[in-house]
DNA sequence: AGTACATATGACAGCATTGTCACAAATGTC
DNA sequence: GACATTTGTGACAATGCTGTCATATGTACT
């Protein structure tokens, strides 16, 4: 279900996946990726047993520390992978910020990810353990991204302003900050739940009343 | 530093600490409380070693498992103790929905909040682990307090509906779950980085711009 | 001072888990 | 088909943790 385009990616200094792994064959790579996302998306990082993870993988224990260092390797593996997969639904999506209103694009992005959730409903849930680290794998792992998707943002949220679409009054950070929260919590709530049934109408629906209220505010009428 | 008014509080059928530890003298509890929230406050449950938090309070393991049941139980008894803290600073606050609008009621709260953190903040920083955990200590412990919170939010929503203070077009239980996350997510940025001082005015503020979006919308000008 | 009960104490059993290692099997190379 | 290299394998060492327990110490009451 996941195609691994990610193969050995360079992260902090370091080769991720072992070479042994790269040469595995992709069905067998599949059967741990699998395996893992399947537990680390049910567990926080430290609650995740390699245990289960081979078990489930059908590999020994041995095999599995040719493949990857340890275990925080083998999660940044899946992190990194899901964030590959995910760029491949980005796919033509470049907007010039004269074209298209900030939360438009936003809305554009958001369906995406949406598309994404359905197909990788494990992924999310993964996520939402990674929020909450604070240490060694959320800095590792989140700041970055997260800085960089501010950075995005904040460069579409000035040029409307400049061309008249928004409020110069509102704080660009403080609205960046709110629309990543409010995105990020629709996410993690819709997936969160195992039960649950994600649907995607219903996201977007949520997504509009939200933006509803981003641009129009809760007071009444003319202010 | 915390007062512990708490003694003895029954959650999903337990007594909480053990009488043992109720009759001891104060300065001990005290001393197994800092111990604990000082570990709790930098770690999650799982990372949470027992034995730092006994060394630190300088009592013998034995001597723990007289005073509580297990590692849990003392989660437990820390958080409760944390929110009985956090109500004295509620203390008059309980405002007539007609009286004030919900934004101002929240800001209120808020403040509040604020004030409470920054005698408090390590409590911030527990809260922020259990918001991932999703299992056990995440159901027993949270989840009953926010849908609470929200049921008491919807209603001063509804009410300032009625009163045409909000406008009636937005979707209730949506604008109640955005101002909680945000909320939420000023106190967990503005606590989790244990090196920056934490500061009253600049909270407030990025309240305030907040409230701004959400009262008057991004968009320009009449609408 | 003697008896009963409450509390203190730290060594340790029991358990879970990670990462290692010596050896086996497979694969490639000439 | 012999040798070299890569991969497979699972028992196990090493670690680290929680919760227990037998025994010591303290306290209250008579």
């Amino acid at each position: 279900m996941i195609k691994l385009k990610y193969d050995n990616h360079v992260i902090g200094g370091g080769t991720i996946p072992k070479q042994t792994f790269i040469r595995l064959k992709k069905e067998k790579q599949l059967r741990i990726f699998d395996a893992a996302l399947d537990e680390f998306s049910n567990k926080s990082f430290d609650e995740a047993k390699l245990s289960n993870i081979i078990t489930e993988a059908k590999i020994p224990r041995g095999s599995f520390y040719q493949y990857f260092e340890n275990k925080l390797d083998l999660y940044k593996y899946v992190f990194f992978a899901l964030g590959e997969r995910k760029m491949e639904y980005m796919g033509e999506l470049l907007p010039n910020p004269d074209e298209i209103p900030f939360l438009e694009l936003f809305r554009q992005l958001y369906e995406i990810g949406i598309k994404f959730a359905i197909d990788n409903p494990k992924g999310l849930r993964m996520m939402r353990y990674l929020f909450s680290s604070k240490d060694l794998i959320y800095k590792e792992i989140m700041h970055d991204g997260l800085t960089q998707a501010k950075e995005f943002y904040r460069g579409y949220i000035e040029s409307d302003k400049k061309l008249g679409r928004i409020n110069p009054d509102i704080d660009t950070e403080v609205f960046t900050e709110m629309v990543m929260n409010l995105i990020n919590n629709i996410s993690i709530e819709e997936f969160s739940n195992t039960d649950k049934e994600i649907n995607y109408n219903r996201m977007l629906d949520k997504f509009n009343k939200i933006a509803f209220i981003l641009e129009k505010g809760i007071l009444i009428g003319d202010k």
